[in-house]
DNA sequence: GGCGCTCGGTGACAATATCACTGAAACGGT
DNA sequence: ACCGTTTCAGTGATATTGTCACCGAGCGCC
């Protein structure tokens, strides 16, 4: 991938004139982060903004007993605006955002993240935008979290994860934890979608073999 | 209360020079809400921003089997920045705000928003601050929901609502909906605090008997 | 008082979470 | 290849929470 004008990446950064975007190559770094390394989280404060280039960030949550959620993922050309609120917040929080691939990212100071706010319109809905959608995830997490049957998210969350692809590698535990739920509930269920012929298993692998009929299932909320 | 110049109450306006005050009593208005009426919702999409002058809005989710949640409270003082979220977002959303008691607000118009957001600093920070609380807030939500026991998330409620008070003027069905849950739930959960000894019932009414003893279960997680 | 409505209580049952344990599969060292 | 260890998935028992159906008590309103 071409890093050499990141500034072309994001809407936010894509339509500011020339000089701006020259002023940002230069005070801005790019970082690289190996897979499966916290990007943030309760004892990783971090001190600057960061911008995706390439790779996903996976946000999730951990409660006292040691159960995850996820909440979001950052994908390439997104920011992430959790950063900027761990920043502000003197609050306790206890959400952390790992490298779910090896990832690249901008870094871009807080004085030089003021400046471009300040100056730059289009930069400035963009962080918002950024924001709005992170809350209306969130929204949608509690929704799920709430009101939600599990064989219902389950479904959905194994779509997401399949992509256009056939087969998840993920064992029962890493799935359990992006839904915030127990292992042996996502076993069971998954052990209840296999009879219905929906997907085949082996050790932590999952085929989807009728992605309509789970399609069908997460869409019947 | 005052509201000649409200830009007196706002963390973000307080410190803003006297010229940019006086520009912002001109152009922003004062509206009231009445209580229970909904200040925002999917059928009610603002184009403006909004600061409370007075008053609370609940913030609520509901599903589609029409359970409530609530998200949080916006107290005097503070804007209310998921309406910007609302105007932002083209996606759907089910989270609306409500009046719970009668309230002034001061409405900013988008452009004037967008104006104070670029040349003053201090307001910038006023504003995402309230992202970020908001941010957090929900973070909160989403822990408590997927990994809280409901006994101790209804102590804990209880104590936010009864305050410096001794009694909670509320239905089991209202207290249901500030929890996301069912009114049977509250109301068996009840009767167990009651047979303890922390709370007596009667008729829409709870009477907080032993508060230390609901901090201690609220605080047991 | 009688009517209708809201509120709270209850039992049966369903869905999900927790706990304790099992054996199979994968892995690493020798 | 063999063995010991670890990880993964399956299962039954039990606890917690949610759902459903129903009922009677309290309360306001004629």
């Amino acid at each position: 991938m071409n890093n050499r004008d990141w500034t072309e990446q994001f809407l936010g950064t894509r339509n500011l004139p020339r000089t701006v975007r020259d002023r940002l190559l230069k005070v801005a770094q790019i970082r690289r982060y190996p897979k499966g390394q916290e990007v943030f989280g309760p004892r990783n404060i971090p001190d600057s903004l960061l911008f995706l280039l390439e790779g996903t960030i996976r946000v999730s949550q951990t409660s006292e007993n040691g159960r995850d959620i996820v909440l979001y993922r950052v994908d390439a050309g997104e920011s992430c605006v959790l950063t900027t609120a761990c920043m502000l917040a003197e609050e306790a929080y206890n959400a952390e955002g790992l490298a779910e691939t090896e990832i690249s990212v901008v870094v871009l100071s807080r004085p030089a993240f003021d400046m471009l706010v300040a100056e730059e319109a289009a930069f400035r809905n963009f962080v918002f935008a950024a924001y709005s959608r992170r809350l209306i995830d969130l929204l949608r997490v509690v929704d799920d979290v709430a009101f939600g049957r599990i064989d219902v998210r389950l479904a959905e969350r194994l779509l997401v994860l399949v992509g256009d692809d056939r087969e998840i590698a993920a064992t029962h535990a890493q799935i359990a934890s992006e839904l915030g739920t127990a292992r042996e509930v996502v076993s069971r269920v998954l052990h209840d979608f296999h009879k219905r012929g929906y997907i085949a298993q082996s050790r932590g692998r999952i085929e989807v073999t009728d992605k309509p009929a789970l399609r069908a299932l997460a869409e019947s909320d």
